[in-house]
DNA sequence: TTTTTTTGTTTAATCGATTAAGCATATATT
DNA sequence: AATATATGCTTAATCGATTAAACAAAAAAA
């Protein structure tokens, strides 16, 4: 690789020290450099091309530009399109972004976390998986920014954006029962995560509310390992049953992909035979037969927020904000039995 | 931000030089330094959990173990995929991926090339767009490692690799005829780029091949901008004309969701009015009613191959390496009429 | 015993930027 | 005319690592 050009070229070109070119090409007006040197320096900046070596800069500064995010599972296209959005809203303010994912094992999370630390990024976007919460209390002790996004810990006061969880899917179940479903199951992730109790907690109070039956037998919690031979085993329970619910509730978008791909198997109509809520959006949902009833999140929102609580904590001291966005049920046929 | 914990710090701790302590921990055994020391030195960088600062490293070696990665339109989840399947890959090597989008126009590959160059970062993996060929010079005469993927300009010598479009297009179009269609169409985009030109190559040729019709009207470039619009016109022009045809391959998967979406507003059920074939995957594919025959590209291999060959380039100069893939079909119900 | 070699460690330069402080000149203020 | 201030540029330290070169002390060879 040729050899970059540096400050030092210019200033050997126009005959100056480097501290002039410096001046001229980062402090613009407010230096105190003749107008004369100062067209000559930004002439001979533009002749060779010079590019201002950001690793030295950063180096110096002590500031890289750089934000470390943390998805839980980037093959969650949910998290997928996180990470386009912060990449984007943290592009306009000038900041770059280096992400991984943890895949929910703590312990990823963790080398990731040095990882990033290592490359200097100036704070973090994250969304903890079960088990690190000793994590974030480090960054917090160390001073280290960062946002909390999608779950966030109760117990450790912070920056994070989620979404009401508890409201969304009170609301998701409301909208089931409304359309006369009567025995609605929930699949969920057996988890400790706020955002997962909550969305259960938000079911149960829903049915509570009505003055609905509800039983254990309907609502499944899965490990995140085994996630297909989970789905299948709550789905055979909750429909062999004598008394086999009518609707299901899927607690994310990955849960629900393979709930309807073992509709499919099982040759169960969604629609006629069952109806589906589910959580977050898949773009496959648009083209199923039944289009499915869902909890859109707002994404953007979600995004633009982090990364500017972030980027504010980067550059000034501030107080921890907390951010409750609401999510929005987008009704579509799945929702209801058409008998 | 606490500050951090450096070489220094353990020098003083442990009552030795900076570069005696660099030697124990980046040279191991075969530093001179004594065992004792070397001890003390490892102990007390375990005490203070030191962290190099991989920025300054960076600036010392002149490399930075980042790759640039620049793919052509990122919410294609053709190129979603790769990015993913290109960190993956980069990070088994120690290497960091930042990567951005070019949208197809090539001013934003210039300034994302530009950006990703002050990053200093050691290579680049490139999806090119229509008129970056002066760009990929560009980095070629400055001895800028760099592999191209997806697509090549046959003009250039340099690193790349694609699958073998001309080839891929051929028989998915062979497989259409071979099934009974007679009246194919396809839908491409208006460019230069070779893997396009290959695409539309193969489908003529096919045709050809069979000794079928072939018109002009049945082929439609669609301008990137408009992409909507412009499926809509194709679509209306080869379903309304007198001899419609009676089946249609889309060049890309974009094009085909896009296809799709109006086919379905039309009212024309695929699989019974009319036979689809489209390259690349789409999640949303696994759950139209009607399963579609598709030109699964190799991603894995792409993606291993381009870091494989870009960081063999960066570690010592090399032979250009041209990789030709090939694609795989896979044929469902959409590529033949029930009647 | 003297010289050479080996061993263990430090000194100091370097990567490419930033910036406080220093130092001439020129200009303004008394 | 003497002093103060402003202007324009350079010197040199710094960020945190790496590493060639220097150096002193110990071990081996003469």
């Amino acid at each position: 690789m040729k050899k970059k050009v540096s400050l030092k070229d210019i200033a050997k070109k126009v005959g100056v020290s480097t501290a002039t070119v410096s001046y001229v090409l980062s402090k613009g007006k407010n230096s105190r450099v003749s107008e004369e040197v100062s067209e000559k320096v930004k002439k001979a900046a533009k002749e060779l091309n010079y590019q201002p070596n950001q690793i030295a800069k950063s180096l110096k500064m002590g500031k890289t530009f750089t934000i470390g995010l943390v998805v839980a599972d980037i093959s969650n296209p949910f998290f997928a399109n996180i990470a386009r959005i912060i990449e984007d809203e943290a592009k306009k303010l000038n900041y770059t972004v280096i992400f991984g994912s943890s895949d929910e094992q703590a312990d990823k999370s963790w080398d990731l976390i040095q990882f990033l630390m290592n490359r200097q990024v100036d704070g973090f976007i994250i969304a903890p998986t079960e088990g690190s919460e000793k994590q974030i209390k480090h960054l917090k002790d160390n001073n280290i920014p960062f946002v909390l996004i999608d779950r966030h810990f109760p117990k450790i006061d912070s920056n994070y954006v989620v979404i009401d969880n508890f409201e969304a899917a009170f609301s998701a179940i409301d909208r089931l029962i409304e359309t006369g479903n009567k025995k609605i199951g929930m699949i969920a992730y057996s988890s400790a995560l706020h955002h997962m109790t909550q969305r259960i907690k938000g079911y149960r109070e829903a049915l509570t509310n009505k003055g609905l039956e509800r039983k254990n037998s309907w609502l499944h919690e899965i490990e995140y390992s085994g996630i297909e031979e989970g789905v299948k085993e709550a789905i055979n329970a909750m429909l062999d049953e004598n008394d086999r619910v009518d609707a299901l509730f899927f607690a994310t978008n990955t849960l629900a992909v393979h709930g309807l791909r073992y509709l499919n198997e099982l040759k169960h109509i969604v629609g006629r035979d069952i109806a589906i809520v589910s959580f977050d959006e898949g773009e496959a949902f648009d083209f199923y037969y039944c289009p499915l009833t869902y909890v859109k999140q707002p994404l953007l929102e979600l995004g633009s927020n982090a990364v500017r609580i972030l980027t504010n904590h980067i550059s000034r001291d501030a107080e921890n904000e907390q951010v409750s966005l609401e999510a929005k049920l987008i009704v579509r046929e799945s929702c209801k039995i058409a008998y």
